[in-house]
RNA sequence: GCCCCCAUCGUCUAGUGGCCUAGGACACCACCCUUUCAAGGUGGCGGCACGGGUUCGAAUCCCGUUGGGGGUGCCA
């Protein structure tokens, strides 16, 4: 095993988002550098430069930044580029091919799938091994895979053994020259120094072909961890096509930063004690690779919403209104920007912070105030007037409006009285108002709302909603 | 086909031979609180895949079965 300093890579390959299974990786590889006091290199994994695109590694970047892995940190390096280390990869390869350890194959794919269909074997049967061929256009580089067994030592898994006999002589050098991923990514991790590789369990199975390169090269291989997958509800591994995978995508939709990594950091694993609610501190104190589950862990949306509802809650008042100020704009909202008040956003936003999991769901809970009209759900509004009495409580309030004393507590006894007169219970009486004032049937406390809606408006939106129910029973 | 990995409540996990009548969290259900909805409080439902061993004793160790997943290109 290696005894070079700390050098963690993570390497993800660039496809315009960043993946919540990378994000956990990454944080894993993140939460072992800052413990142990090592590097954490960022490489964007693509051997064809035409592929990497900027905006890409930049969207990568900021997504890693969101999650609390910060380029400007004295634990972080990069980002890389594979390409940047060309030169290195095709000097690697000649050096197998004058040692023995690597020869050159003429057989297209067409000819290795006739000789496996008569023989009956799958795949190439190492049959261009001691042909002795020279390099040539459309010849391709072959690692000859020596014979035994190799034994991969796996933080994760422990002792994972191969027969190598099951392995055949993988390329290292296309027809074209260029070299594969397996060999650039080895010797990256060689001209990096990397000591550990944490990534997915998907490449296990092609470790035993990166150690023997490793050992072939002369090299001492990484310690080697390769962590669980996560899966969707089918326990299908985590696709873009098919799952909600984009870190992007959520931190759009209103999901606090801490609580994603937190939630992400007990798929997997757990901290010690009854909570699963802990500051990353405590996370970088008590991780350990050799505590990570084994089996594939289902992402699960609910339970991430759950924690971002105990962050939000969490939030001092003033870094709450803070954090939906992105959110109360027409762009997510409803209402132009400029009817937008800050301030009396500020005097509910208590009311709010314990009524959302997810802070875009804070523009419906507040819109009624910034906007022209109520913003009537049809079938809330029948419902609500469909309670018995709905016009006379709506009359009455708007009779008692004119006068109220205008505080939440006072408003609260009028209602009550109204209802007590039509012997209902508050619950009852307030669903006719609430949906005129509000538009809605669930919201933040009524009377509160109105107090800030203020008197003349408040009386004209019950009005309003008296002329509606008129108009629609007429 | 071949290779590899995995297997505790619906889900995420704690558990490393006796502390397990298997603990917590999310979800779900009920009740309390209540100005709707939340939040909060209390309680409930619910699991060691199966079969063999080993052992005085097994969720924990071994073997097998079954079931899942991943890999298997001149993709990355």
């Amino acid at each position: 095993m290696s005894d070079r300093p700390l050098r963690l890579r993570f390497a993800p390959s660039p496809t315009g988002f960043f993946h919540v299974g990378g994000a956990r990786t990454a944080l894993y590889n993140w939460a072992l550098a800052q413990r142990l006091g090592g590097t954490f290199v960022l490489r964007i994994e693509d051997t064809d430069e035409a592929r990497n695109q900027p905006q890409w590694t930049q969207g990568i970047i900021d997504a890693l930044a969101w999650i609390g892995i910060h380029t400007d940190d004295p634990h972080f390096e990069g980002p890389y580029f594979q390409s940047k280390y060309a030169d290195a990869h095709i000097a690697a390869a000649d050096k197998l091919h004058a040692e023995g350890r690597a020869y050159y194959c003429d057989l297209t794919g067409d000819q290795i799938q006739e000789r496996s269909k008569s023989s009956g074997k799958q795949g190439y049967d190492n049959y261009s091994r001691d042909r002795g061929l020279e390099p040539g256009p459309g010849r391709v580089l072959r690692f000859r895979v020596p014979e035994g067994t190799t034994v991969v030592h796996d933080l994760v898994r422990g002792e994972v053994s191969f027969d190598n006999e099951h392995l055949e002589d993988f390329v290292l050098l296309r027809g074209n020259g260029s070299p594969m991923f397996i060999l650039a990514n080895v010797v990256d991790d060689i001209t990096m120094r990397i000591s550990h590789v944490v990534r997915a369990e998907e490449h296990l199975p092609n470790t035993p072909k990166q150690q023997m390169l490793w050992d072939a090269l002369g090299e001492v291989p990484p310690v080697w961890a390769h962590v669980p997958v996560l899966v969707n509800e089918q326990r299908k591994k985590l696709s873009k096509r098919r799952d909600k995978v984009a870190v992007e995508q959520y931190r759009a939709e209103g999901y606090l930063p801490d609580a994603m990594v937190n939630y992400l950091m007990t798929l997997g694993w757990a901290p010690h004690g009854d909570t699963e609610i802990v500051p990353w501190s405590q996370i970088v104190d008590e991780f350990r690779l050799e505590d990570v589950n084994h089996s594939p862990a289902f992402f699960d949306v609910k339970k991430l919403s759950a924690f971002n509802g105990e962050y939000i809650r969490a939030m001092p008042l003033e870094t709450f209104i803070e954090a939906c100020a992105p959110y109360l704009t027409a762009d997510h909202g409803l209402w132009p920007r400029e009817q937008f008040n800050p301030v009396m956003f500020s005097e509910i936003a208590e009311l709010i912070q314990t009524r959302v999991p997810r802070l875009d769901e804070v523009p419906a809970m507040v819109d009624f105030l910034f906007l022209a009209e109520a913003p009537i759900d049809d079938a809330a509004f029948t419902k609500a007037m469909t309670t018995p009495d709905a016009v006379e409580i709506l009359t009455d309030t708007i009779t008692a409006l004119e006068t109220a004393e205008w505080e939440h507590e006072a408003l609260h006894d009028i209602v009550l009285a109204i209802g007590e007169g039509y012997g209902l219970k508050l619950g009852k009486t307030q669903a006719p108002i609430r949906v005129a004032i509000t538009g809605r049937t669930v919201g933040p406390p009524l009377f509160e709302a109105i107090v800030l809606l203020g008197r003349d408006e408040s009386i004209r939106r019950l009005r309003s909603a008296l002329e509606r129910h008129g108009s629609a029973s007429a």
